[in-house]
DNA sequence: GCTTGACCTTGATCGCGCTCGAACTCTTAG
DNA sequence: CTAAGAGTTCGAGCGCGATCAAGGTCAAGC
């Protein structure tokens, strides 16, 4: 069923170890953010422990909102060697700094969201107590 | 230029107060997001500053994640007035619970890309030393 | 009256990140 | 030998959230 001339994971192999399915792994060899990788004799792809390691390290900046084209540009870079190595760390400082500002953003959200839920609150138990306190619902 | 016959901010000026641009705040309309908005005898949109916090309001929620479906509705929930009250409150609650697991995960992200900076810095440094550590960059 | 410029509607188009379908090949089991 | 099943490529299609284009209306200023 599956040839084991040459080592390593399989596609379906590689997509329960990643969770990212068989087409989108193909999908981001085609992008260019998986250097092409070895094949069998009988041309399937065949994933080593690195490449599971740097899919992961690509789903991390995928996950924290990285383009697939700036996701290329560093595998590019990692492509050429230890030459890009400050120019990849200037990259990674550059995107670190994009998170904290993301995730700040997100914390101010969250607690004005929290402002809003206590409002609602308030009001709702204030309509079930009936509580004579003419001033209701005005939400959004 | 711009009728005055009934008050109200034009949508260019809502463009500038929020921040959506004139096609954005339509397609919102469109989208059933805002419920239509006044109109002068002329046929064009007058934007109240109620309008004004509810687009605030669900810029906020779109800025952190809901999507345009989820925001649908909410607002129809909204259209229909105090009963829907509990109702909004329980979908604000969910997604602030979404929300907190979005910045959690973003938190962890931003942890692990800091020690990945980390090792990059010090086999940098070593290079640029020329330390004679003998293991050198093998990074992603 | 005519121009100008902001506004209107409708429907098409775009960019992104997948996701899928079709047609084909290869390997292994029966 | 054959059939199943997992893999391959290539290109099309999708869902989302805008974004834009075309063609029309309206009101104010010259």
């Amino acid at each position: 069923m599956v040839a084991d001339d040459e080592a390593g994971l399989t596609v379906a192999q590689m997509s329960s170890a990643t969770g990212l399915t068989a087409h989108t792994l193909r999908y981001y060899e085609r992008a260019g953010l998986i250097r092409p990788v070895t094949r069998t004799s009988g041309n399937q792809r065949r994933y080593s422990p690195e490449d599971v390691s740097w899919v992961a390290f690509l789903m991390r900046l995928r996950e924290t909102g990285m383009s697939i084209a700036q996701m290329r540009r560093y595998a590019d870079l990692r492509e050429q060697g230890a030459v890009t190595t400050e120019a990849r760390l200037r990259l990674l400082e550059a995107h670190q700094e994009a998170l904290r500002a993301q995730i700040s953003g997100l914390r101010a959200h969250e607690r004005a969201l929290a402002k809003k839920i206590d409002t609602y609150q308030r009001d709702l138990s204030a309509l079930h107590n009936d509580t004579p306190t003419e001033n209701g619902a005005d939400h959004d």
